[in-house]
RNA sequence: GCCCCCAUGGUGUAGCGGUUAGCACGCGAGCCUUUCACGCUCGUAGGGAGAGUUCGAGUCUCUCUGGGGGUGCCA
């Protein structure tokens, strides 16, 4: 028998990096297994889900490339079996209708408290304005395997009765798991560990319904921020596309995802999704929460753009330069392109090293100006000298150099240090791509006009 | 409060009773070099604390400490 595992999102917000690394761990285990990957829509709180929501995680699971097997079973259209099962647990002794409004918990166990199973043995029947409670066991307890972390037990006496359908008969989260779990023949569910404590009241269900051969469970480690604690919407930059729009790679994203709480057996951390599937195994994520750290994404993605040919840099980044810049020209990008590809850690990082080609006005920032024209006296000679140069020599990158070579010489400089107010003159900064290069690109009659303006502006 | 989980450098991790505690990110330095990057080399920094078991403990046990998650008529 294949595994079959699901990732079942809550459809209630933007798609997660938490949720993401869930469905890529749940995904890598089914591919590696020879099993089946499975999607639940878990959308049984009908007031804050909605499909656009649902339409969001499916595009980042695209884009993800974490492709999906059979029909997505939406869980709000199996209300029946999940109430059917409540009756059963009902009619079994496992459960009860309960009336208590949250004021009159609080008035007897005090703010806060648990329920006291006060309805217990009422024998109240079902009305629209009740919940039905799990009775749990008096004695004894239940243990919850987990393949990450072997074991946990859970007295009985520390869980309270707890509510499986809500007034008008909207079933809870956990009845509807269980119920639906078993109806698409789960057998190993892998999810976040903030799931860890309600297993067992997933386990006492299943045996109240008489199911047997629980599945496996694997309570995957938490993503924290750098206060250590679990990555919030609030708070925290966790939305998967946001991270597409600025620039990361989906290869480079589903890697890193990949790195937090797992590592590859070979110790190489960047690598094919084919090496991560070979290499993949449950037992080895680790048990400690991991930081989400960006930096880190931004090396790995800074990795994947390197290895891109430069058609396909020019590809990725385009839209970030087009819509960024004064005067977009698709043949000169094709040319300068390359020219960014390994200095930049993100795809939106390009715009920023290359507009000074695709604007008529050059802006300078002041701190370049200074350190690369206005502190040194000699800037102006070297200018001038380049500003006659250019009109005559031939205009490809290695001319440009040795002229430039010649210029330097001349004043006693190093290229290196000749090259700067011309940098700064035509580009802005002092920090760009190649020179000599990038004059080219610009072409003869941008150049002089820029070298002439800085000349005027000294 | 109660329940549960976790604990190797700043960060992600390897290790599975005997290692100079490895790798990667970050950070620092150098080389390369037309700036900046890339690349390469070197360096920086670590098993929360205390007991115990053992010839020997990051690795096993216990206590404490710290962090986190849960404790909903959310998922």
């Amino acid at each position: 028998m294949p595994p079959r595992v699901r990732f079942s999102p809550s459809p209630t917000g933007p798609f997660h990096v938490g949720g993401a690394r869930t469905a890529l761990f749940n995904w890598l285990f089914a591919r590696r297994e020879g099993g089946v990957f499975l999607l639940r829509n878990e959308d049984t709180d009908r007031e804050r889900s909605s499909d656009e929501w649902l339409e969001g995680i499916l595009d980042g699971l695209r884009w993800l490339g974490l492709d999906w097997d059979e029909d997505i079973v939406r869980q709000s259209e199996r209300r029946d079996a999940h109430l059917a099962a409540a009756d059963r647990l009902v009619e079994g002794g496992h459960a009860y209708w309960c009336d208590c409004t949250r004021e009159q918990i609080d008035a007897r166990k005090g703010p806060g408290g648990g329920y006291d199973g006060f309805c217990r043995d009422r024998g109240l029947g079902p009305a629209d304005d009740r919940v039905v409670r799990f009775r749990v066991p008096d004695g004894g307890s239940t243990t919850v395997v987990d393949v990450i972390r072997e074991s946990a037990t859970f007295d009985h006496a520390t869980i309270d009765d707890f509510v499986v359908v809500r007034p008008g008969g909207a079933p809870m989260f956990v009845l509807a798991n269980v119920v639906d779990d078993d109806f698409q023949r789960i057998t190993h569910v892998i999810r976040g560990e903030e799931h860890l404590s309600t297993t067992p009241k997933y386990l006492m269900i299943r045996r109240a319904l008489g199911l047997e051969g629980d599945p496996v469970f694997a309570h995957l480690p938490l993503l924290v921020n750098e206060k250590r604690q679990k990555l919030s919407k609030r708070r925290d930059k966790v939305q998967l596309l946001q991270y597409r729009d600025e620039g990361y790679l989906a290869e480079a994203m589903r890697n890193y995802l990949a790195l937090l709480g797992w590592a590859p057996r070979d110790g190489e951390e960047i690598t094919t999704v084919e090496r991560m599937v070979e290499q993949f195994r449950l037992e080895d994520v680790s048990r400690a929460p991991a930081f989400f750290d960006e930096r880190k994404l931004q090396h790995v993605n800074a990795h994947y753009l390197r290895e891109l040919s430069e058609a396909e840099f020019a590809a990725a980044a385009r839209p970030f330069v087009e819509r960024a810049v004064e005067r977009f020209d698709p043949e000169l990008f094709a040319q300068v392109a390359p020219l960014a590809q390994t200095r930049v850690k993100t795809l939106a990082e390009v715009p920023e090293l290359l507009a000074f080609l695709f604007t008529d006005a050059v802006q300078f920032d002041e701190a370049s100006w200074e350190k690369a024209i206005a502190r040194n006296e000699w800037s102006a000679d070297v200018l001038r000298d380049a500003a006659a140069a250019y009109v005559e020599a031939a205009w490809e990158t290695e001319a440009l150099k040795d002229t430039t070579l010649a210029i330097g010489e001349r004043h006693g400089l190093k290229l290196g240090k000749a090259q700067a107010p011309i940098r700064v003159a035509v580009t802005g900064r002092t920090v760009g791509p190649p020179l000599f290069e990038s004059l080219e690109a610009l072409g003869r009659e941008a150049t002089l006009a820029r070298v002439n303006e800085a000349l005027e502006r000294i």
